[in-house]
DNA sequence: ACACTTATTCTATTTTATAGAACAAGTATT
DNA sequence: AATACTTGTTCTATAAAATAGAATAAGTGT
């Protein structure tokens, strides 16, 4: 059992998302317009980076392969494992919003 | 906009569905059956005391109150600070999760 | 060679998570 | 009243994650 940190999950979410366009710094694009906040270049680099190492992430050099302007990236893919994380973050969250009706209502949140 | 961790998010969720009978112990337990992980003391009670602190949680001492063996709980209730919280988690949440069929499908999540 | 562009590496600090021993505050018992 | 018993909280220490951004790298264009 993997539970991952919020940042992960997005991360990892935003990887799939981008298909392969998976690159650091259009993560933290997509991550800025999704939750309208913008990660530090660190805040992104860093949980790749474990997540990578964690075996949750593969990534891919891209030195060759590309024409742009400057460094090379790497493209980032998830793993049979990140999806399994992922899965199972998905039925934590479930889990947790599994409150009766009349207890959201009361709340606003209904 | 305060950003809440998962964690935070989990207890503050809890505390709304227990209701009168959120406190800390509960609580934990409450955790453990969603979730299916026994949380340590401290990783109980230094979040909440943190979610008080900021002003998500407010407690109430049952002193007096309770007539039952050993020392006397505290009571927590989410506040509107903490519901707004909520509110924005799960926003993000949702739009987080809210990728292309095609994708889920292809990862299985669908 | 040298400037320019883009991306990544690296380092430091703050905040959270995690764990559990020690302690506190009641009730029951003798 | 003293002592055991029961339950809950406080406190302290360590590991992990979040956060920030300067420094550096690795290409392309001139």
């Amino acid at each position: 059992m993997t539970t991952i940190s919020r940042t992960e999950e997005i991360l990892l979410l935003m990887v799939c998302k981008l298909g392969d366009e998976a690159f650091a710094m259009q993560i933290r694009e997509e991550v800025k317009a999704l939750t309208g906040k913008l990660y530090s270049i660190g805040g992104i680099y860093v949980p790749l980076d474990r997540l990578t190492a964690k075996g949750l992430l593969k990534m891919e050099d891209m030195a060759s392969d590309e024409e742009r302007m400057g460094r090379p990236r790497r493209r980032f893919a998830i793993t049979s494992q990140g999806i399994m994380a992922l899965k199972e973050t998905r039925e934590i969250e479930q889990a947790m919003w599994d409150i009766s009706p009349d207890v959201l209502q009361k709340m606003g949140l209904g």
